[in-house]
Formats: C-alpha cells, structure tokens, sequence
DNA sequence: TTTAGCACTCTCGCATCGAGAGTGCCAACG
DNA sequence: CGTTGGCACTCTCGATGCGAGAGTGCTAAA
C-alpha cells in the first residue's frame, strides 16, 4: 500500500529486497530520523535514549546504530560525532517507518474554503495552491498549471475591436485561454480589407468552430486547403497558437515559500540554495518531471542523490501530478532538504492533488 | 539634465545643495566607488593611486578621503581598513560623477530581435524583459505586466463551449483579457435554460459591446437595470471582473536573475538576502513604488537606507514605469546590494522601458 | 543479549600572536 | 601652501594551540 502510492525516479538506490531488519533497528531509524529532522543535529545514542523513552541503555542503542550504519542506512559526520540518516535511510523511513500526519478536518475545511474564494481559471488559483503547500510543510512549493499534452481546438473567437485590431481567442480542449492579435498587412494581403469586419469576422469563426472541434495541430493544418479564404488564414494562424502550447511543457512556475527554505541551518551558506532557486526559476528540470508522474499518479518521493541532478544532492522533492486524467496534467509539489518532513509533506502534496482534481472536475462537468 | 532622470524617493538623504567638491574629491570619489563596486573590498590609498593612475602620491589621496568621509561620503568599517561609499556617497555618485555605459548597438539590436520574436500579449514578453534586465546588470530583475489603473469595458465575447459551460472573454481597453465562466445555475435562474445559446449569447454580447464601451465597474452597474436580462445577468458578472482588476495594482512579478545576487560577496550569509527575496515574492512593496513612478516618468534609483523599508539597507533599486501614458503602467526594474554597476543598470533600465513603451504603442496603435 | 565502564577520537570554542594593510600626523620640500 | 615621504599606531585576519565536551567502539561482567 505504500509503494502504491509513492515512487522512486532511479532503481539505483532502492531498497535491496533482503534488507530486513530487527524491531530494535527500526524503532531506532525512525528515532534517529525524526530527531535529526526535528533538530538537524547528528544525534547520539545518550540523548536518543532520554528523548524517546526507548526502554534501552544507550550502549544498546550504539550497537543498533553501527548495524544500521553497516547496512548504510545512517551516516557518520565524524567519528565522534552523533549519526545521522543516509538518503537510503531517509527512503526506508518514507516507505515503511512513517507514521503519516494528516491534515486535521479543521486544515481541510480552511484549504477547501479558501479555494473555492477564487476562480479555477485565474492564476491566484495555482498561487493560492502554492501558499497553502508552502505554508503548511515549510519548505519551498512549486505549482505549475494544468496544461494537455496535446493542445486541441476547442472553441475560437474572433473579436474586432474599436482601434482596428483583430484578435483571435482561442478556447482550447482543456480548458486553457490563449489569444494572439492577427497581423493587419498579412490580412489585409490575403482576403483584402473590406472582408474583415465583426459580421465576415462572425462566420468566419462559425466555419471555424464547425469544422475544427477537437482537432490537434497537424489535423487542423490539413483543412486549411479546403476553408475559405478568411477562415484559412486564422486556421493558420491557429496552428501556429497550438504549436506553441505543445511545445510549451511547463509554461509558467508558481512558487512560495523560499524564505522556508532560507531558515533551514543548512542553507544558512547561501550558495547553498543556488540548486533550489534554479529548479524554481528554470522549468527544465520540472519537465523532466512530467512524464513520470504521468505514468503513474500519486505522490513521488525523490530523496537526494537519487536524483539525477548533480546539484541536487542535499535536495528532496515529494511531487504529484494534478488535472483530469488524459486531458490535462498540472504538478505540484514541495521541495526543501533531504532533511524534510516526510510525515506532514506527503499527505499535504496528495491531499491537494486530489482536492484539485476534484475541483476541477466537478467545475469542468464532464467534459469528454 | 542628470536630475529629470533620476529622482529620489525621499527627500531625508539627498545631497545638500552646498555641498561643492574640489576636482581632486569629486576624481578620488569617483575612483572609490568604481573600485569598490567592482571588487567589493574597501579600498585603501595606496592601490587606489597605483590602479587608476591619480598621479598623486597616497598620502594626498588620504587626506582626500578624510575630506570625503569628514562630508559623510565615504566610511570606515574599522579604524585600518580602506574606504568605502556610503549611501551619500553613491547617490552624488550616480547624479554627477558617473559615466553612464550605454548598451552598445549590438546589443540593441539582439535584445531588439529578442522582443520582436514573442508576442505583445503572452508573459512570455515579461520573462524576456525580465531575462534581459538580469543577464545585462548581473543583479535581480522584476517586471510586473502593464494594466490600466482603472480597468474599463473594451469588448466582450460569449462563448457557448460544447460541454454546456458559458464563458465570459472581456477585453479591457488597455488590451488585457480576462475570462470567467459563468455559474450555470445562477444563469438558468435568472434566464430559464432556454435562452443561452450561442444565438443569444451573441445577440447579448452585442448589446453590450454597443452600450458599455469605454465604461468603468461603476458605470456600468449604472446600465443593468436598462439591459435585458440575459445581458444584465453577464453586465453583473462584468462589473464583479472589472471590479477585479481595479483592486489588483501588482498582480503578477516576474523575476530573474536571483543567483546573481547570491554571488555576490554580501549575501553570501543566506539569511541576508531575505529582504530581496520577499519583495520578490510579495507585490506589497512594488505597489508602494507604482505611485511614485507613475508621478514622474523616468529611471528611479533608489539607494540603501534612502528606502523607507528597514529591511533594504543594504538593497538597492533601479527602476522605471513603462507602458502607455494615462492608460496602463507597469514596472520594471533590477535590484541588487547598494554596491551596484550603476552606470550599466541605468542605461539598460532606460532602454528597456523606452523599447517597450515603443513596442506598445505601435503594436496598439493610436488606442484612444 | 544487554549493560556498565573506559579509553580514544574528533570537533568546537576560545585565547594568543604575528603579519599585513591602512590610517593619521608631522616635518620637509618645491 | 599644497604635496609628499616617513613613521608610529591600530585593527583585522589567519594560523596555532589547547581544553572541554560529546560521542563512539570495545570489552568484560551481569
């Protein structure tokens, strides 16, 4: 049931299938986990003993350590020096030794409450999804819109305005909004100027709207042979805007909570959270993303060097895909150090995800 | 001529007006900032001589600089440590000794180029101006989109999609659009189902276009009662749109270039450059500077403690409004530590806002 | 199998110290 | 009289050394 739910990106790091441990071993990872979370300092067996009640002497808990440590579960800054947990740890910890902590029915009544203040369609909406991730893990959170892998005309619009303008509005299959202003010379060149008022404009867009339904790009191009002369050249023109949205993965990032980040001890060296203002600022990385969260839904952990990124290494992310299944797909997510709060973290991400399905397939309807 | 480009926030740091200095100042002033916005060391007499070439032996220039720090234009972080600006020192700096660097012609024409491949309407235009403004001062940029003060009715389009949701597309008359999608049951009550197909859609958007053109929220809450109801109902939910975008003055910011300032000596600590990170992220502060730039046109250089916020000692900021005059304004700008390449950010902050404003206004015409 | 004891190791904080950079002042010079 | 060289003085910075403290690993006993 966990591993349902949560993935690893690489196979490289995966738990060996024979690691199985003793009942002391686990209590004391998840001990050693949950204090070094809480404190980020490497922990040693003396205060281990006194902060969690473990019924043992602090010998007894040494050797429990140096078992873990063997198995390359925990890690030694120094040899005399508390331990503290491996990324491998981290992932045993995140797969079998957590106890969730789940939002309490209070946070879920204010999280739905303050989503259903603002319209799906704006983008105070994916903000607002980024604010409660960040506020509510305290790490930095990354949202970026729900978009269709494959762009397909869903309705257009064409609008002549008072200066002379004329603008193309295209309502796409998924839901999303683009425009784009027609060029006047290149108009007037191919259907020449007086064809282009707001009625040549209306039927236009009827032929358009009539013959174009749920086409993608090369689709659309195919028909324009076959429009008249008005209608040709905006269903070129539509090509061009349902290019771009394929071409475009992740458009637009939302983000919050980087201050977060910032309070953490180990990004008090600021160059530190170069990798993590990179990741926010550049989509590149999030794209990489997609597709494997595609595949399969729910909450993905990647903790640390499992990370194909080099600069990564100190960085985990707890990520779910968003939107209506083969239709659009959004991502969200939280990312802070290794040294994260997996318990609150991943009911948090997947608590949204499935809220924001939800709303956005109840405002949607059924749309095919 | 340096003064009608360059204003200043507050009153409270400017230069006194008989503050006159001797050539030998204004050249060892002069000299101090350059080195030491360059290296960021303080900057003592003897390689100041040997890196400039003051022909002048240390001892004089010492005796200078005492002058300079005696006026409240240099400091001393310690009694044997070289020189440094201060804020003072910096602002006489940027108003009349600086040497502006002009962007050369090439790279006019590549940035140029650049805007000429993105359209008008897209954010993409903003990440560009925002790209730019990084990559060429080397500090963090912000660019918020350009909106009218007050949002005004410029067309609207109704739009019956397939799956029986009702779209509201309204063009401002500063050239945003924004859309809604109307209730469906609040819809039905008013009109009874039958009425909202895309005949009658159209037939209310007529209407509508033909009576509110140019008008603001209130004007046009003062039409519903004349409208018919269909056209009334989407008048209410217009008026709620414009309503909307007048209470939003930042609504969205669009950054770059962070990691610049991470590499910066001074932000080296992680937790100092909090400050840049919440402006970053919160448009409050940007909403305070939009009156000001609104005021009186042209770059804005605001300088450490100049600024009333007491988190920005250290901060510095370039900025100018940039859209079409009476119409839409927005911000754009670069913020880095006091130690700034002035002479660059000026002139890239200057162009940048004049090609844009250029951009706009021949892309939307003579938009009354 | 667990525990107590003990020697050992390594970090961290603190104080010390000398080198180096830079200043301010003064007397001499053109 | 402005400029310059000389010189004593001050303060930071990095290296060094040292002791306290925390934590380990091992061993022998319960």
């Amino acid at each position: 049931m966990a591993s349902d739910r949560l993935a690893r990106s690489r196979g490289a790091t995966s738990i060996p299938p024979a690691l199985e441990l003793t009942d002391r071993q686990r209590t004391v990872l998840r001990a050693v986990v949950e204090d070094y979370v809480l404190t980020a300092v490497p922990v040693g067996s003396k205060g281990l003993v006194d902060r969690y009640r473990l019924g043992v002497s602090p010998a007894t808990v040494r050797s429990a350590m140096a078992e873990l440590e063997a198995l390359g579960l925990l890690t030694h800054p120094h040899t005399s020096a508390g331990r503290v947990p491996s990324d491998l740890g981290y992932r045993l910890y995140v797969e079998s030794l957590m106890r969730e902590a789940e939002l309490d029915t209070a946070d879920r009544l204010m999280i739905r409450h303050q989503f259903s203040q603002v319209q799906l369609t704006s983008n105070e909406w994916l903000r607002l999804a980024a604010a409660v991730l960040a506020g509510s893990t305290r790490s930095a959170s990354v949202v970026t819109p729900a978009r269709a892998r494959q762009a397909r005309f869903g309705h257009v619009q064409l609008v002549a305005l008072p200066d002379g303008t004329r603008l193309v509005v295209l309502v796409l299959s998924d839901g999303n909004v683009v425009q784009r202003r027609l060029d006047r010379i290149l108009l007037e060149r191919t259907v020449g100027a007086e064809g282009t008022d707001q009625a040549a404009l209306d039927v236009a867009a009827g032929v358009l709207n009539a013959t174009l339904a749920g086409q993608s790009a090369p689709l659309v191009r195919r028909r324009i042979a076959k429009l008249p002369p008005l209608a040709a050249h905006v269903a070129e023109v539509i090509v061009g805007m349902l290019e771009e949205a394929d071409s475009v993965v992740v458009e637009e990032v939302f983000t919050d909570g980087i201050v977060n980040v910032l309070e953490q001890p180990e990004f008090a060296e600021g160059s530190k959270l170069r990798p993590i203002l990179e990741i926010l600022q550049r989509s590149d990385f999030l794209e990489q993303l997609v597709p494997v969260l595609a595949r399969s839904g729910g909450v993905h952990v990647i903790i640390g060097r499992e990370n194909a990124n080099d600069a990564m290494h100190e960085v985990s992310l707890v990520f779910a895909p968003y939107g209506a299944p083969h239709q659009a797909l959004g991502l969200l997510g939280v990312l802070g150090p290794t040294r994260m709060p997996y318990p609150r973290a991943i009911p948090t991400v997947r608590y949204l995800s499935t809220l924001m399905n939800e709303l956005i397939s109840s405002h949607y309807g059924e749309l095919q």
